[in-house]
DNA sequence: ATTCTACCTTACAGAACTGTAAGGTTAAAC
DNA sequence: GTTTAACCTTACAGTTCTGTAAGGTAGAAT
């Protein structure tokens, strides 16, 4: 995973480098706020623009503070996690953080060891955002698709939502109606088409995935046995 | 949203209760691990089952223990954010909690606002989970679909993929090659098709959004002017 | 056991999508 | 200004998807 790591603190900035490498991740590090600012919230579109999977980000910063640069920053994207990494110990300041958009906020001294489980936490998180997974079955969010025990599940648009819609609640049921609404946008479908659609949709599910009907109420997506 | 939350302190529950109701949620509570485990994991799938949106998770509970309930959480639900919400301070205990999938955690006694913040964070984030929002674009990961200024932007599956990788990345540009492996599944595809597709998506894209060219490079999501 | 209802399965026509080919247009290089 | 390569646009045929209708099957209730 690619980190972006802005810290001033050259002795602090070294370790955190160190320790985080040695998890696996690519380090960039950026040292002041201005570059910070440039990186993470480009003037215009298409300069740059930042590849992060996750910022850590110190508040005392060179040129642009660390505050102003996590605004910016969210301005456009609301996707890549932050973490605040900082001496303000305050209980405002850490409210205003995590309010401005941060998804974290540890404050100095820290242990190393909650910062990596931290830094793991949102990485984890990140890994599988979306509407996530159940038993062997995925959803890249990248690619808009499925995939079971890693191999690809291409499905036409509305089976891929109606399964979407049975992942998002998995392991309870779903109402006939509510999947109607969902996955088939509320349109003049005739109640007979889920029934239809759940068919077809049973037909391509791999083991050990089943959808289990609940009479009188919808289907649940679970697993065989 | 729907939180529950699990604590035995009746004092502090109620406390809770009434903060996260002011903010407009709903809480179901819980005072006891046992019945904390049927909620969340039930033994068998379709059972009952968990509506919940977050959990506030106290450790030291009567009944089975605040990790076994996470763990058993875990094992089906790795999309439910947890906040864990306890007096032991160690941070061995704080890494153990993390890495058993919690994705925060906040030591007794904490300072109400902060907890406020924190539950904002993660609501947040659920909230728009998933493959993110850029400028008034938005993907519901319920449904499957973009949103553009609230409105529904039904697009045949290619046209969506290809927005998702282009959103995926957006404000910067995407290789037509890398393109056509993310959204086109690296099949037999010529490389005109992704000039094609740009052109189609195009046409339904609506304001303020475009579709940058980078001649030589590929292509950039982008907001007008 | 019978009846009823809910659900399953199949088949089909209309519609929508998909990818390629062919020619037009624009931007960069010389 | 000419040339070249990259990109845009349109059109089209093959394929796939969509939703409904019609009949079959299974579970529940009496």
């Amino acid at each position: 995973m690619n980190i972006v790591l802005i810290e001033d603190d050259a002795m602090l900035a070294r370790t955190l480098d160190e320790l985080l490498r040695a998890e696996g991740h690519s380090i960039e590090h950026l040292d002041h706020g201005d570059r910070a600012m440039t990186l993470l919230a480009p003037p215009r579109a298409g300069d740059a623009g930042h590849d992060a999977d996750l910022v850590v980000l110190d508040l005392n910063l060179p040129g642009a503070g660390g505050l102003d640069v996590l605004a910016a920053l969210r301005r456009h994207d609301t996707h890549t996690p932050v973490l605040i990494l900082t001496a303000r110990d305050g209980v405002e300041d850490r409210v205003r953080g995590l309010d401005l958009g941060a998804d974290d906020y540890l404050a100095k001294p820290f242990a190393l060891s909650e910062l990596e489980a931290r830094v793991r936490a949102l990485l984890r998180r990140r890994g599988r955002s979306g509407p996530v997974t159940f038993g062997p079955l995925e959803f890249d969010s990248t690619t808009l698709s499925f995939r079971c025990h890693g191999e690809p599940l291409a499905l036409p648009g509305r089976e891929q939502r109606l399964l979407a819609c049975l992942l998002h609640h998995a392991g309870r049921p779903v109402a006939k109606a509510r999947l109607v609404q969902e996955a088939f946008g509320a349109d003049n479908v005739g109640d007979n088409a889920v029934e239809v659609y759940i068919h077809r949709l049973r037909k391509r599910l791999p083991e050990p995935l089943v959808l289990r009907t609940v009479r009188g109420l919808g289907y649940v997506l679970d697993t065989r046995s």
